[in-house]
DNA sequence: AAAAATACCGAAACCGGTTTCGAAATGATT
DNA sequence: AATCATTTCGAAACCGGTTTCGGTATTTTT
């Protein structure tokens, strides 16, 4: 009967040959038995589970991803639309997040699928592709804006999704933020506690919540500790090191420049640098530099880049976490998580060379 | 009949509700049929193709992705697995590679699935699971090794694949990379011009078969110049900034230390010049650096560093390319394409201080 | 030992498309 | 007008699984 197998050497190892049916007419099942004996079901005899079982560890069979997502209903996939590439790409976040979101995908039986967005065409065009196509369950968002149009659409979609970020809707949203905030109210006081007076700030671009909230945190600290809030020290900047040249001459070339500038991430506090440098500015002797992101390579430099670090890791994990939690159920409240940045100190910082004194007392 | 719509605002637009039956059932037509008017059948009457196609439009149908690929038996799904990130993550390069690969593939109606590699298990499972699962079509690997066992894995499953780097069975796959050695050469012979008579050499790991190119590429030059191969200025290096740093310690420490170092690439450049500094060592004064890779914040750092720079963009377009045209046809004989770095002059490089002569014209 | 409950598996529908085959309707040919 | 060739579409199988439902075979209850 079942003298198929001729040789013990098992010649049909090689992958994706053998299918449900196969393994069901060998056994003299049908396939919808094995199907139930594959998956645990009760109503399968131990016995033949077992037989099953072998069966299939014996001829390698894995079932065939795209029909069983297809009867079940669902792709068991997660989409991640890239942001158009800066020209100055200087994203090692990126890297890091999908490879930290995949590997948590991974522990929940989930595919990522990246998706890269075109410039051309609308934010949201890429999105509303991969839900009419059926092809993602949810989405993981980042760089999100104060009033974001993907957010919106998914919104009223009703489709799944989590933001890295917080967004003007983020009570009808999960999401997952550092709280930048607080970073920058950190590191606003770290150099003002050094004696700083006067601190420049170069923005991440408008359109970024984020870019907003770190401001809040500056201008917060600085009112805090009594010390004017000068319009011209605050430029808007673009998360590249370009953007962060022209910030930074934009501050130096002042009459009464800063000691210290504050930058809304790591790149751009690379472009302040270059650009102090070549006006002739010491580091951090005579400005002090304070990034954001934590970028490994920021260690590398001279002065090693003082920066505000945070678990990339960690974000990834959470994000899938309350993805996963809203697939399984998606009538659940919404809920958030605020994680927090630290500020790790390197030497791109320190006391302002003449301290201009002032009553850094208490605020009169 | 169809007063189904009852107002003219359509209120069925939400998307992901109508599948190809409803279609059917409402034009009084079979799916098969409504099936091939979509996809250009000729034996579609242009009339009722024409009824299909508005149909189709009106009431926002887009057919299931999932099942259109279980019935045509593919994925349109291209696999990308991320090597297990280093300890010091500095690859600003894949998250640039692979927007670039998703974009080409998009071209193509195909996805991107992007995969992460646990360290803990082999390097082959992923792949193996991804084809077992039949949830790709193809793979994209890179960073190859000289004997790389998922490349063995793959030709053996007679899998399609393209690799970024060459193997020591590149005659058996397609494959895309950079001519290392040349540009090793190049660099290699720029330093030689500038003077420099003791060149270290950081490699990028033993296990990747571009580090040996390019240390064969170094070699050559110094041959080619009559300048004595020296053990001890070959360092192997890991291609972070913390091997970077190591390795130059080890040659800067030699009683005759080299005038310059050639890094494999540019995070260990990084490395290389950090620790340089510490030593004492100005650049490019007392020691020229010359990375790989072309990162952008190399050129933010202090002196910005010179680097063998090449287009990730065509780099993915072109694997992209290689990997569409073996998935249309299996059969066709492996090609392969090689681009070439070339030499950007940022200025961590200049003539040795002192010019140690020596015949430097011809080789005796 | 007959009746009722339970364990176990087969049959068939289903997921949402694609593709082959054949039949009916239409048009062209003689 | 009868015959043949074309056009056009319906019917049904198929892709490879999952899941519901119902019917034996077996065990338990009385």
């Amino acid at each position: 009967m079942n003298d198929v197998k001729a040789r013990p050497e098992m010649e049909w190892v090689k992958s994706g040959e053998v299918r449900i049916s196969d393994l069901a007419a060998e056994l003299g099942l049908t396939k919808g038995t094995v199907s139930r004996a594959l998956n645990g079901y009760e109503d399968i005899s131990k016995k033949t589970r077992k037989r099953v079982m072998e069966a299939a560890t014996k001829r390698g069979y894995v079932p065939t991803t795209q029909a069983r997502r297809l009867a079940m209903g669902l792709t068991e996939t997660i989409g991640l639309v890239l942001p158009p590439m800066p020209s100055q790409p200087v994203n090692t976040f990126i890297s890091e997040f999908i490879n930290s979101v995949s590997a948590a995908l991974h522990l929940h039986g989930y595919d990522l699928l990246v998706h890269s967005a075109n410039s051309e065409e609308s934010e949201v065009e890429p999105y509303r592709r991969l839900v009419q196509s059926r092809k993602v369950d949810g989405f993981i968002i980042f760089r999100t804006h104060e009033k974001d149009p993907r957010v919106n659409y998914l919104l009223n979609e009703g489709f799944p999704f989590v933001t890295h970020g917080r967004t003007a809707r983020m009570a009808e949203h999960d999401w997952f933020d550092i709280d930048g905030e607080k970073a920058f109210r950190d590191a606003t006081s770290h150099l003002i506690k050094l004696g700083h007076q006067r601190i420049g700030f170069v923005g991440g671009g408008r359109e970024f919540f984020s870019a907003q909230l770190r401001l809040k945190g500056f201008r917060a600290m600085l009112e805090e500790s009594c010390l004017e809030k000068v319009p011209s020290l605050e430029q808007p900047g673009d998360l590249t090191g370009q953007g962060g040249e022209i910030a930074a001459q934009n501050l130096l070339k002042q009459t009464r420049p800063p000691t210290a500038i504050l930058c809304a991430n790591d790149a751009s506090a690379l472009g302040v640098m270059k650009a102090a440098r070549e006006l002739g500015f010491k580091i951090p002797e005579e400005l002090s530099v304070i990034g954001y992101d934590g970028i490994a390579l920021g260690a590398y430099i001279d002065p090693p880049l003082t920066t505000l670090t945070f678990s990339i890791e960690e974000s990834g994990k959470e994000m899938v976490n309350l993805l996963m939690r809203r697939l399984k159920n998606p009538d659940l409240p919404v809920i958030s998580k605020l994680a927090s940045a630290i500020l790790k100190l390197r030497g791109s910082e320190g006391p302002p060379s003449s301290i201009q004194n002032k009553n850094m007392e208490n605020c009169l």
